[in-house]
DNA sequence: CTCTGGATTAGCT
DNA sequence: GCTAATCCAGAGC
């Protein structure tokens, strides 16, 4: 039944080819009795302490611990002082390093979503990092949920088959290594940006 | 303790 | 394109 769900297995992998392979996956949440899901289209990979953009650059801190977890977690950050993200942590315990999802395409539970966003149109439901986990409900609470447990978890598309064309760019909004690729995407309406 | 600026967004010019 | 909103992590003293 639910053998669609990604193991662990999945996310203890190298960081950049998670991050790849994560296009196209759904992601699913269950809240109060109503499923939300959206298919991954936009991803950033952090790579810990060799990257200067990651929160985990300088070391575990109070904020980043999560980002030092096994793989298959959920890491929130709070920013701009109104804002949630949300990454998926990869590789094994000590690594430091995450997947930050910057984009979705509502697949179920849109009614809910439009009501946690405020009436808007769908393509604006999951366009960003801070607006899906507005849609979705993200917020501290959900800081270190096991992806591999019940509430918050990332499934195959019984769909579509993965992305043909995996495009890449620079990470938005930071100011360091933006000579590095580590943004991923597919063609969508639905992209932070166009 | 104080200070700076941020993995963003919405709303305006 | 510009910037306010609004909190707090992290650094430096």
């Amino acid at each position: 039944m639910n053998s669609r769900r990604l193991p662990r297995s999945f996310y203890q992998r190298p960081t950049l080819t998670v991050a790849q392979e994560l296009l196209g996956k759904i992601l699913v949440r269950r809240w109060r009795n109503t499923l939300l899901a959206g298919k991954i289209i936009e991803v950033e990979a952090y790579l810990g302490e060799q990257d200067p953009a990651s929160h985990a650059y300088r070391g575990r801190t109070p904020r980043n611990q999560v980002m030092f977890w096994n793989g298959g977690h959920l890491y929130v950050y709070f920013t701009y002082g109104m804002h949630f993200c949300a990454n998926v942590v990869t590789e094994e315990e000590g690594r430091a390093r995450a997947v930050l999802l910057r984009a979705l395409e509502p697949v179920a539970g849109v009614e809910t979503m439009t009501r946690a966003r405020g009436s808007d149109l769908i393509e604006n439901l999951c366009n960003g990092p801070a607006k899906l986990c507005q849609a979705f409900r993200i917020g501290r609470p959900q800081n270190g949920t096991d992806l591999c447990g019940k509430t918050i978890w990332i499934e195959e598309d019984r769909h579509s088959a993965p992305p043909q064309i995996i495009r890449t760019s620079p990470r938005i909004g930071i100011t360091s290594a933006t000579h590095q690729q580590w943004r991923f995407f597919m063609n969508s309406p639905f992209l932070s940006r166009r």
